[in-house]
DNA sequence: AATCAGGATTCCACAGAGTGGATATTACGA
DNA sequence: TCGTAATATCCACTCTGTGGAATCCTGATT
C-alpha cells in the first residue's frame, strides 16, 4: 500500500485503509485478499480487523469475508452534516438569492455524492437527497467537476462509467461530453438542461481549492431557471463558491 | 472513557473513541475538551487527531477546534449501503409482496435514522431518504424500537428529547406514549397512525437480534394502508424481519 | 468418514512505536 | 504589549503492535 503519512500513528494509517479497501471491493472481500491488497501479514490484518469488528466499525459476514461495520453509517452522516453545515450557510444564501434549490456535491470514485443541500421554497423543487449519487456526466455538478479534469482523465473514467441515458438529452458519447467541457471551461460553470431529469435545468460550479473536487449547483424547472435566471445566477454563484472554499479549507 | 476491548490495538480504539467524541459534540470541539472527555494527556490526543486529519478523517477547522472529516462521509455512506445491501432483497421482498415502500431504520443515539429503502411502485408513495433522522416518538420504527425498552429507559430518552408534535396526531404526553407502547407489545408491532406525516400510516416491527435496534416498516397513504392492509401486512413483516435477522446476524 | 489443502486464527519473543510529562510555541483577550 | 491558557513539539522509556511460526478451522475431494 501506499507509504504512511510522514508522522502519526502508524496502525491508524492502516485501520483506515483497510476500511477504505474494504470500502472499495464492496464489503465483500477475505482476509487473505485485504493482506495481499494491504501488502501486510496476515496476523496484522487480523489483529486490525478484529478491532474494527469489536468495536463495530467493520462486520465479518457468515461466510468470513468482511464488510463495513454500522457503526461507520453514523460517522459518515454526522461528518456529512459537519461538512455540509460548513457550507449550509452560503447554500441558503444562494437560495434566498435566487430562490431554486442548492447543492452540494463531492467527486466520490467515479461519481458524485451529495453532500448538503438548501431546498427552494417553491412547491414544486428540485429534491435530490444527501447521500445520493449520481453520474457525472449527465449532472451539474458532475459536468463541473469533470471539465477540472484533463481529457484523459475523463476518458479513463467514462471508460469505467459508460455513459447510461438518464433522459433523452443525456449526452451519450465521449466526443459530445468532451466538447462540452471545453464548453463549460470557457465558461466557467457547466450546464445541465433537462439532461438527468426531463424539464430541469441546472447551473453549477466548483468550488475551488477544495480537498476533493466539489461542486454547488442551483437547479428548478426549466420555466423558472431560463436564460435571464442564469444572467443573475452566474456571478452569485460565483461569489458563494468562493465563501466556501474560504469556509471549508483546513486551516 | 471506557475501558479498551479486551484484546485489539489499543490506538485503534482510541482513535475511534475520538471520532464519536467528536460527531457527539457537534463536531465543534477543543483539544483539550476532547482531552478531558477521553481521560487521555494531550499529546495523546494530538498526535492521533494529527494522524487522523493528515488522512482526512478529522478536520481543524480554522478556530482550531475539530470536526469529523470528509473522507469518513463516503466510508459511511458506502457502510450505510453495505448494511443496507445485506437487507435490501427482503425489503424489496416486502414491498412485491405488500405494494408499499419499505424501510428500515436503527436507533442512533436518541433518534431513528434511515439506513435502507425499498420504494413502492405507486406514484403516490412515502419516500423518506437514507440518512434521515426522526424522532422516535412519532415513527412506527421509532415506537417498535422503544418498545424494546424498558420503560425507565423510554423516560430517560424522552426526558433527553422531548416530544415535539411532527402533526396533531403526534403523541404527546409520556403517560400516552408508554400506553401507546404497552399496546405496541401486546400487538408485536407499532402503528404510526398519522403521527409523523398526517394521511400516512405505517407499521414496523423490530429485527430480532439486531446488533443495534433496528425496525422494519411498511408505509403509504391511509387510503391504502389500511386495516385489510394490515391483516396481510403483519405476517409478511413478522418474516422479513426474521430473515434480516438471518442475514445480517453477526458471523 | 477420512484426508487434505488453503485460509483463518492464535501464540509469543522482540523491536520500535506510541506514550505522556516536560517544555516550547501560539493565539487571544485585556 | 503582555499575560494566560491552550496548542504543539520533544524525547526517554515502556509496553504495545508486530509478523513468523504454529495451530486451528472449514470446505472440497476421495
Amino acid at each position: 500500500m501506499s507509504d504512511s503519512p510522514p508522522e502519526g500513528v502508524k496502525s491508524v494509517a492502516r485501520v483506515f485503509d483497510l476500511l477504505e479497501l474494504i470500502a472499495d471491493a464492496g464489503g465483500d472481500v477475505t482476509l487473505s485478499e485485504l493482506s495481499t491488497m494491504a501488502d501486510l501479514p496476515l496476523p496484522t490484518i487480523h489483529r486490525l480487523l478484529r478491532t474494527l469488528v469489536a468495536l463495530g466499525y467493520a462486520r465479518q459476514l457468515a461466510n468470513r469475508r468482511y464488510a463495513l461495520g454500522p457503526r461507520l453509517v453514523r460517522l459518515g452522516e454526522v461528518a456529512n452534516r459537519q461538512f455540509g453545515q460548513l457550507a449550509k450557510p452560503q447554500l441558503k444564501d444562494l437560495v434566498e438569492r435566487l430562490g431554486e434549490t442548492a447543492n452540494l456535491a463531492t467527486l466520490d470514485g467515479d461519481q458524485v455524492i451529495y453532500v448538503s443541500q438548501a431546498p427552494s421554497p417553491h412547491a414544486m423543487r428540485m429534491f435530490t437527497e444527501v447521500g445520493r449519487r449520481s453520474h457525472l456526466h449527465s449532472t451539474g455538478v458532475g459536468k463541473a467537476i469533470l471539465a477540472q479534469l484533463d481529457d484523459a482523465t475523463v476518458r479513463d473514467i467514462i471508460a469505467r462509467t459508460g455513459m447510461p441515458k438518464s433522459t433523452e438529452h443525456s449526452i451519450d458519447s465521449l466526443d459530445a461530453l468532451l466538447d462540452d467541457l471545453r464548453e463549460t471551461r470557457a465558461r466557467g460553470y457547466a450546464i445541465d438542461d433537462g439532461e438527468q431529469e426531463i424539464g430541469v435545468r441546472c447551473y453549477a460550479m466548483t468550488v475551488p481549492g477544495a480537498p476533493v473536487p466539489t461542486a454547488v449547483s442551483v437547479s428548478g424547472p426549466v420555466a423558472r431557471v431560463d436564460e435571464s435566471f442564469a444572467d443573475r445566477a452566474i456571478p452569485v454563484l460565483r461569489e458563494v463558491v468562493q465563501e466556501i472554499a474560504t469556509v471549508t479549507a483546513a486551516a
